[in-house]
DNA sequence: CAACACAAAGTAG
DNA sequence: CTACTTTGTGTTG
């Protein structure tokens, strides 16, 4: 996929296409932080930055934005459909999200 | 300057 | 551990 097109063609910053651009990296049925992807773009104390860039994600259910979680194994938020409701069904369906 | 989908460190019990 | 406070970061208005 290229998103790196798709999202400055959104007309998104920099910034906010790397954070995608990492975030489209997350294996089904894992998940990662916002620090981490914070990191994985050269910016380990934009980790609230890193929110604010999913927060935008114009691919909600393409780009995993819902694999991306707090680093104290918290769920965290959810700007698509659903909220953070879907965002635990998505990682309950996919096996991100143990309960049990 | 203010607001936000967070993280790390310090203080107190 | 749990709860609260402070500082840092990047985009937008």
């Amino acid at each position: 996929m290229n998103w790196k097109t798709k999202l400055k063609a959104k007309g998104l910053s920099n910034f906010e296409v790397k954070v995608l651009l990492a975030t489209a990296r997350i294996p089904k049925g894992e998940t990662r932080t916002y620090s981490q992807i914070a990191r994985a773009i050269r910016k380990p104390k934009s980790s609230r930055a890193v929110g604010n860039a999913l927060a935008k994600n114009p691919f909600a259910p393409q780009i995993p934005c819902h694999r991306v979680i707090k680093s104290n194994g918290d769920i965290g938020n959810y700007s698509a459909n659903g909220g953070r409701k879907t965002k635990m069904m998505l990682l309950k369906k996919e096996g991100a999200l143990r309960n049990g």
